[in-house]
DNA sequence: CAAGAGATCATCT
DNA sequence: GATGATCTCTTGA
């Protein structure tokens, strides 16, 4: 949370902080795609962690995910909302919530199972700034998860207070 | 300003 | 054959 998401694409380079993330945990997690076991789709959750997990919703979003679990644990944290820093370009059409950073970033399932610490691909983690200030983070309920049973009610999503990226309050 | 519906397809049953 | 980890536009008050 707070850190930077890069993307680079040919000699351009783009930098945005993640400012909204929700976790999806454990093959319990009703919300999570990993409920309902192993499948082709999410074995990545199943995997190693640190590794991209995108995948797409309601036939046209892309979703950003990376996996956190240790092998053969599956979770996954959803990139929600992310602050452009570098180019105001892709800042003023990005508004918020998570299918409009995939778009504004190029994320297509070509990331699906590359590792979020190697640079080569173009699009990569870098740590936050120590000290940083009025840097609160508040965690709510997760959206678009009513059906997720017990499980909908957890508090499982995290933004930074006040950030005006965040996609709803 | 709030609420509702449509778009559109990979994945799973 | 059903169904979403969503967004945007349209409608109505």
């Amino acid at each position: 949370m707070g850190c930077f998401l890069i993307r680079k694409i040919g000699q351009e380079i783009y930098k945005a902080r993640i400012v909204e993330i929700e976790a999806y945990h454990g093959p319990l997690d009703l919300a999570s795609h990993a409920s309902r076991g192993r499948t082709p789709r999410n074995s990545l959750m199943f995997g190693e962690p640190g590794i991209i997990y995108v995948y797409l919703t309601y036939g046209l979003h892309y979703m950003l995910n990376i996996v956190t679990g240790e092998k053969d644990f599956p979770a996954a944290v959803l990139i929600r909302a992310i602050e452009v820093i570098s180019k105001d370009k892709i800042n003023k059409p990005m508004r918020s919530g998570p299918a409009k950073l995939t778009k504004a970033f190029f994320i297509n399932k070509d990331f699906n199972g590359l590792p979020i610490y190697i640079k080569k691909h173009g699009l990569w983690l870098e740590d936050r700034e120590k000290n940083l200030k009025n840097f609160k983070i508040v965690k709510t309920k997760r959206i678009g998860v009513d059906y997720a049973g017990k499980f909908k009610d957890k508090k499982w999503r995290f933004y930074i207070k006040g950030n005006g990226f965040v996609s709803k309050v």
